[in-house]
DNA sequence: CTGAAAGCGCTAACAA
DNA sequence: TTGTTAGCGCTTTCAG
């Protein structure tokens, strides 16, 4: 750390006051565009670095946006944060990423340390472990603004940007119905995370409306890692009726039930059909290329970022509180394309 | 934002000094049980959060580490910060991550944003852009702890932590020498980060150790995306006389390059073999599943943590920059391994 | 064991 | 156009 150059520090060596200065560097109207010129100019010199901590707790704002994922290890969440950066630094905000790795407790210390540092928003997706919402109530009492993007809880009164989940699960089934895929199964994610338990309940729906018969035990609750996905898909080959199509509420769960049905020589997608979800990269480099729905990973990003700034304009009084909820996009590729076997 | 509440205000609760509430909140010895029990009860009655601003600005010290990476999407570089988050909130810091995304403006955008915020340290890995390491001499004129990891330009003077690049390449070609490949390619990153300039360096080396001939055409710069891998590999195989075996300094790549191979139709490992680096998740996925090179993620998170620790403490005056570098690990998998075909 | 007072670096009234 | 002054919330001597 050592002697750090202050405001002072360069008025002394200019000969006016502080204050002077400080309204020089942020180009304040009411002063001479000489004395601006020979601050900015003493100020790289002596390599004076503004003291946010000072000006955030003068002005009671940090310009900080502080950012909660459950994994940055993720392509949606890396691509969703990119573009929240883009806007955000575009309006002079600095956005610092916090990673919960999924676990609840370090998700509620990270939400401390934002909240201890005065960061001037949070915008967060829940862990998987997160049930109990206290801290996020926490963030809604101390008054700063919250945005929830992708994994939220219906309860929390808040902004969020997310995808129609059960539309989603719409689209997938019908896709296999078209196919002519009959007895689907859902690999989903914890039904406690509301875009999960949307997931499933679309996926019920779907079959209905599809005319295809639903069974319950079709229907596994998971982690959604790979090994979650491979274990999922030896319960539902073991069954003795095994399904004919396979919906993961994730990318590395449908990859990790691609692998097993591999290992035991069934053929994808003639025999079986796999659809994930997400669009991680890898989808469309393994072997079979593997269908997917689409997130709008970059727009998430942007509706959230731009929530928030909203949030920032408001009068403190009631703010509205919209959830932004996108189309999905299925996106076909040969783990679930019957049509291009038949022609192959 | 709204009125928070300030020690004052629980001070006043309990008729007692600020001063008497902040020494009890921080565990001061001189206070008594009983008062320190009832501020701890008042605080978070009234729903105290701590101001780091105001704690930060008088100590001259946040309790912020700041990390900066190329891009949080990335199993490498998500779980090095996971460790590196482990070991320092132990010791009562809170991490926040930036992301450059490989962007030269942004890194030093980044650099401002946790300079301005006065972190207590920067650890980070340079972006592939970057040449210019004015920034970063910014960072260590400031006199603020900073440790790099991965990738790092030999000129900085600073603690490092990493793998030894040239023996990785050794590695690599002497497991391809032996499996009788004699015609090695290198798909390698720009030679202006220390970690690829090593990798090239150690794959020519290696080349000559093992009595194979050393073909510069076959040693091509890219930016290592799962693209860069498939133009080099599109190059490499419409050479008069094409490479058998395919060393990629990054997994993307080494995949890039196996996709288009395979669209080729030429048997890996059988005519060529591939090997990447960083030992991606999708490495094992693949198939054939990838050799690549492992490298201690989790040991450079911990040890770079560590490193900045050492710094903090350390007397202001000279302190040990230390470079760690640790022994790479080859994993073998199917895409280079010759003698699990002849067994099949 | 607790209180009084000063100050970290900066900004924002209000004066001049 | 510039200077004066007070204070953001907290910690830290130094007194009591």
């Amino acid at each position: 750390m050592q002697k750090k150059v202050t405001i002072k520090d360069i008025a002394k060596e200019l000969g006016i006051t502080p204050s002077a200065v400080s309204k020089a560097l942020s180009n304040h109207p009411r002063i001479s565009n000489s004395t601006k010129a020979s601050v900015i100019e003493m100020a790289s010199k002596l390599n004076y670095q503004p003291n946010n901590l000072a000006s955030a707790l003068r002005k009671g704002k940090s310009n900080i946006v502080g950012v909660i994922v459950p994994r940055a290890n993720s392509n949606f969440f890396s691509n969703v944060v990119e573009r929240m950066e883009e806007v955000l630094n575009k309006k002079g905000y600095d956005v610092f990423i916090t990673q919960s790795n999924e676990s609840f407790i370090k998700e509620c210390q990270n939400i401390d340390a934002l909240l201890r540092t005065r960061v001037d928003g949070i915008i967060a997706s829940l862990s998987i472990e997160t049930k109990n919402l206290g801290y996020y109530k926490k963030i809604i009492t101390s008054k700063v603004p919250l945005v929830m993007f992708d994994r939220v809880e219906d309860k929390l009164d808040v902004s969020y940007v997310g995808i129609d989940d059960r539309q989603s699960s719409h689209l997938v089934v019908e896709h296999l119905a078209d196919q002519g895929y009959k007895r689907i199964a859902h690999i989903g994610g914890h039904g406690h995370i509301g875009i999960y338990k949307n997931r499933i309940n679309g996926f019920i729906d779907a079959l209905g409306r599809s005319g295809l018969q639903i069974h319950k035990e079709l229907i596994v609750e998971c982690g959604l890692t790979v090994d979650d996905g491979r274990k999922a898909m030896i319960e539902l080959l073991n069954m003795p009726e095994r399904p004919d199509a396979i919906y993961a509420a994730g990318d590395y769960a449908a990859l990790g039930a691609m692998q097993v049905i591999q290992e035991y020589g069934i053929d994808i997608p003639r025999e079986i059909a796999v659809v994930g979800f997400s669009d991680e990269p890898f989808t469309s480099l393994v072997s079979p290329s593997i269908s997917t729905v689409g997130q709008h990973n970059a727009k998430i990003g942007r509706l959230a970022a731009e929530a928030f700034l909203r949030q920032m304009e408001k009068p403190v009084k009631n703010l509205d509180l919209n959830k932004t909820v996108l189309k999905p996009e299925l996106i076909v590729r040969a783990s679930s394309d019957r049509s291009a076997v038949k022609k192959a």
